[in-house]
DNA sequence: GGAAGTCTCAGTCTTAAGGCGGAGGAAGAA
DNA sequence: TTCTTCCTCCGCCTTAAGACTGAGACTTCC
């Protein structure tokens, strides 16, 4: 018999996963929470080979539950169940220590498949949040404005926010000159033309909202 | 007995509503579906009174089968049951003639009561999605942008992407001067003083990305 | 002590940007 | 028809922007 907890918050969802994993016989579910805090006191409680965790939850994330219960019981799995591929803590689940990533689109075979295999010591990844991987990896690349110094990126996100020279020497109390001096720096290190193109960079970026 | 139908493509998730809801003896789950189109044929077939809606689903969304279903049966409540409040198809869904709009986070009870208030006429919208229309409405300002002329908003995107007076010409196949023209038009009537202010107005407003 | 980087500021020069006023043609509304 | 709006373009003018070169003061690091 695989024990298994299961937290998500809500409730409908936890009892619907619940209801199925004790159709199947080769599964326990030894305890349920409904936060991050109360999953990882069962855990420590019950000592489960599998937890399935839901990511998002209103008080307290999964990931810091899974990264408290891995520092503890680094043998048990734990499975993040969640229902977006491209949500922004993927990474931070798996860096906390995740065991398997399945989406909640998953079918519920496919859901007490990566239980059982888990145990087993097989992860399961699902395929949209690999590819996410690795697209992750790719863009984990130098950004252009990581060599500005504080003052250019002071400066940069005055011209984002759409100041003039006269402006944002005002601002941060230094001659124009000195200004225009930062500018012409910030946009050959940004290589762009001008600081229309300097503002539309800090948008995209999103250095400011 | 109230009959209810249930439309999730998380087969997890419906099963489990489904296993709660058969726990309740006014109910009676008269069919479920896993996408959209499904649910509307399966509604027309079975009559319901009441529908549980997944807004979310991958092939088809909810909001049109929600309206397909509203336009044959009129009486026929449905309740739209999702994980976010600040889902942008809330509005929509409302729109397309939801009864109730209640998420997932409510507890198993608050969905049953949502379904016996839904069958006798009364709605419910979840405290935060009332919020979030309350905003809506007052968010519902015109926008200063409204005023562009058609090329004048042509001329606007081509600022946003930090193109010069000259690469705009080039790019619509029109003078110089009357991009100039466009410009000022476009200064004056948005009330910034420059093109790079123009600039960071196209994305504070999201008129690109 | 020297080298490197940063922040500050100066002078000079060129050009894109933007304001202001005027105007013709096309299309649609009154 | 007349009026209005929009798109197009012109000339004149002022100024902010930006490139380029140079340099003094300060800190940090070797």
């Amino acid at each position: 018999m695989i024990k298994v907890v299961v937290v998500d918050d809500h409730e409908i969802v936890r009892k619907g996963i619940i209801a199925y994993l004790r159709t199947d016989d080769e599964l326990e579910v030894v305890g349920e929470a409904g936060s991050g805090n109360d999953g990882m006191k069962l855990v420590m409680d019950k000592v489960p080979d599998v937890v399935l965790m839901d990511l998002m939850m209103e008080n307290g994330t999964g990931i810091d539950a899974t990264a408290e219960i891995m520092r503890t019981l680094p043998d048990c799995k734990i499975i993040i169940l969640t229902s977006y591929y491209d949500d922004e803590q993927v990474f931070p689940a798996i860096e906390a220590g995740a065991f398997s990533y399945i989406l909640k689109t998953s079918s519920a075979e496919e859901i007490t498949d990566a239980i059982k295999k888990a145990a087993c010591g097989e992860n399961v990844i699902e395929a949209k949040v690999a590819g996410k991987m690795m697209s992750k990896y790719r863009t984990a690349q130098k950004k252009a404005h990581d060599d500005l110094t504080d003052r250019e990126l002071e400066v940069l996100i005055c011209i984002g926010n759409g100041m003039t020279n006269q402006e944002i020497s005002e601002k941060l109390y230094i001659g124009i000159k000195t200004v225009k001096t930062h500018v012409s720096n910030i946009l050959s290190k940004l290589e762009v033309n001008d600081r229309t193109q300097a503002a539309v960079y800090v948008h995209r970026n999103k250095l400011i909202q």
